[in-house]
DNA sequence: AAAGGTATACTTGTATACAGGTATGGTTAT
DNA sequence: ATAACCATACCTGTATACAAGTATACCTTT
């Protein structure tokens, strides 16, 4: 990963104003200036409002000409996108399962490695971080170009959604673990193991964040 | 509708490239331009790259430092949209029975009635625009901003997906008339009726575009 | 004192100028 | 003739300047 767009002004700020909103630093209604924001960030309006456009594409503010404001995210919202992503995750995962090149499994062994290592040294921010790449390559291996347009920024959302605040280094260790799992069982091309432990990683997931924490 | 939108230029130029594309009048891998398309369209590169910069968020365009090439929509992503719809739309549909409200159920009066006068008319081009309103007005209703956030596109792009060049006349007027045993149903709150319909409502949809033509 | 009007400051929308990088084509040297 | 190198033209990314509209606050008038 790691490609050119991660280098971009605009999406440095995108991800800047999406982690804030998605962990309430940016609260439900709070108006957001597109100048204030470029003077606080150090960059100009154009970057600013390319992020903004795109926040806006995913319902997270809203703008009209009178202003910006944070839409946010709810706890209805996430309850939905768990159940898209129930209805999704195992169909998807069970395509890579047939679909996924050796190259691709070799990057999720890596990915899994530097998890690994990372969960050893605590830092969950950067596991979170190879959680998205892991999941977006088996998106990607599915060969269903508009099922990852759906499922990856909402499997992105949810990671971020207020991880600042938790302690999940339990669940952290624990979501490793399936990962492994669920690359030995694609690695096997065992569809039907792909999508039992799919299920369980979304459930322990959804149980995790509706917790608030889970070890 | 018809909010201040529309009336942006860059929201003008995304409904005219969105529409190439999915017409196929941008062939996928085609090259574009932003400064061409800034000297075509008649307008600055700004509200070119916003309008970019929504369509490479729909995986519509793929855009590089080398440049932006049409990704397009492919059978396939026609076939998993409805995947995604079939699953989606009947709950949000039965989630809007119980919680429309009577002015939005006027709304959809008012646009059934204008549906009907365009459909005499011929004018299907304007029918879509309509249907597009309509289910809309039934996905905010519903309540759910994150299943609204996935149909909305995927409605708007299976309607306008080379609907150019379709003769769909036919089906627009069978299409008004099962939006008005819908909108009936959702008037008595009948969820289960409701459901029915809007099933059957998908199924004739997509068999129409994977025809080609229905009447 | 209260109400209305006006001016100011801030908002988004748009246009344009500049920068860094890359691919391509032409030219030159071997 | 072929290959290598350099210049040019084009791409996206970013910064800045300008325009139109709106809300708010202050001032004036009744």
């Amino acid at each position: 990963m790691a490609d050119y767009k991660s280098l971009s002004l605009a999406n440095q700020v995108y991800e800047i104003i999406e982690k804030n909103i998605l962990n309430k630093v940016y609260a439900t209604g709070e108006v957001l200036s597109e100048s204030r924001l470029s003077e606080e960030l150090g960059v100009s309006r154009t970057p600013i409002r390319e992020a903004m456009t795109r926040l806006e594409n995913e319902r997270l503010i809203g703008i009209s000409p009178c202003g910006t404001v944070v839409l946010g995210i709810t706890d209805q919202d996430v309850t939905d996108m768990f159940r898209v992503k129930a209805f999704l995750e195992p169909i998807v995962t069970t395509m890579a399962a047939t679909n996924i090149s050796e190259e691709d499994l070799a990057k999720l062994k890596d990915l899994l490695d530097q998890q690994e290592f990372y969960s050893e040294k605590g830092n969950t921010e950067k596991v979170r971080n190879l959680d998205t790449e892991f999941h977006d390559i088996i998106y990607v291996a599915s060969g269903s170009p508009i099922f990852q347009s759906i499922l990856s920024p909402i499997h992105h959302k949810l990671l971020k959604y207020r991880q600042e605040s938790l302690n999940t280094s339990g669940r952290t260790k624990y979501s490793v673990k399936e990962h492994l799992n669920l690359y030995e069982a694609l690695k096997r091309r065992d569809e039907k193991k792909v999508d039992e432990l799919i299920r369980e990683h979304i459930k322990h997931a959804y149980e995790n964040i509706m917790k608030g924490t889970r070890q």
